[in-house]
DNA sequence: CCTACCGATCGGTAGG
DNA sequence: CCTACCGATCGGTAGG
């Protein structure tokens, strides 16, 4: 990430990109539970025995640190749910594996909150500004993620037309985050197989004549 | 909602309800777009023309506000929503009454933030206490309404039995809630079309043989 | 990265 | 319902 070349003669711009990186995951950290605007840069600095200053010397403001959050949480995010399921076929296939390791990633808790998004996109989605257009920008990509693999699965010949694909992204992210907000409300895993139970109904019902790979572990199990 | 059978005796009563009323009411319509942590005596205060002890007066603690708002909030919405559907018989006529009450509560900005539940139960998900409590009763009542109706269009032979009621009920509200966090973020009404053709397509698909009521209008149109 | 400081606002208490 | 006040915390600035 770094755009500089030569990064390893000047020890401070690497130990700088360290606590750089650190803040903003942190920050994304406590916003998976508490939302992004009680993000606060003393306990920001106090999580991490720094000083707030130290703080504002790499994140001028708060909006700055919040637009920060909101692109770590998206690198966590592609790393534990879009890079792996990028090794299966596209299509359906691909598409299963987007919504086991995403159910994964709320299970496993790799943010304490849960999913970052449905966390802070209802906080932010009235509140127009940079931070709001961050958080639209990733949403825009993983629903153009979920919309590719049904575009493929369709031009495949294994997924009926009764929805656009589109629209069934947008159910398919919709049981996701319903799923999430469940999990939380419950403090228990089980909404996250409610979910997978209903994709299964739904793309099984849109599916046609492929055999889905079984490498797909129950969440919470 | 008066416990003394005489409040006509006691203007003091009278107002003071009115005013609790309001208090909770402003609290409710803010939480729609900022959160209900975003939510501070003083600013309902300054909104309502009053000071901040009076406000405290009346509600304690800034907890307690914020499950007022919740109950509030969770009158209004029966009021719009709720009540106008049980005009139409149960099952999947009212089934549908309760949708399309649903995306015109949203459409009509009730709440400046659209729906009260999808900015507050992801903010409170994953923070015990009184108000997500007050927000699981709320969220419970909802899904079992649609439940109801649901199980009722199953005994009358007009659903398959696919997905269970409960599960249906789920996606129902998954989709619903995914629409208006669509609208905010996209600042208009479109997506609330999104999922009524998502829900058409997907009880449609459930449905067996009933005529419904076309008495629904578009939202947003 | 630090300390020191600013004005504003927060929830809450006291007393009326 | 009100004013007056409390300690704590907020984001941000200045200067190093």
């Amino acid at each position: 990430m770094s755009k500089d070349a030569t990064p390893k003669v000047d020890g401070r711009r690497l130990k700088g990109d360290r606590t750089r990186r650190a803040i903003a995951v942190r920050a994304a950290e406590r916003a998976s539970l508490e939302g992004l605007e009680q993000v606060s840069l003393g306990r920001i600095a106090t999580d991490l025995g720094i000083s707030k200053g130290g703080i504002q010397a790499v994140y001028a403001t708060k909006e700055d640190l919040q637009v920060a959050a909101v692109e770590a949480a998206t690198e966590i995010f592609v790393e534990h749910v879009v890079k792996p399921a990028m090794d299966e076929p596209p299509g359906l296939t691909r598409l299963w594996a987007l919504i086991d390791r995403w159910l994964g990633y709320v299970d496993r808790r790799v943010f304490p909150g849960g999913c970052f998004m449905a966390a802070t996109v209802p906080e932010f989605d009235s509140q127009p500004g940079r931070v709001r257009d961050a958080l639209t920008v990733a949403r825009r990509a993983w629903l153009a993620l979920l919309e590719g693999q049904l575009r493929q699965a369709r031009q495949q010949g294994v997924l009926s037309d009764e929805l656009t694909p589109s629209q069934l992204a947008f159910e398919i992210d919709a049981l996701l985050t319903a799923a999430n907000t469940a999990c939380n409300l419950a403090d228990q895993p089980e909404p996250l197989n409610t979910a997978r139970a209903v994709l299964a109904a739904r793309l099984g019902a849109e599916r046609r004549h492929t055999a889905r790979k079984s490498k797909v572990r129950r969440p919470g199990g």
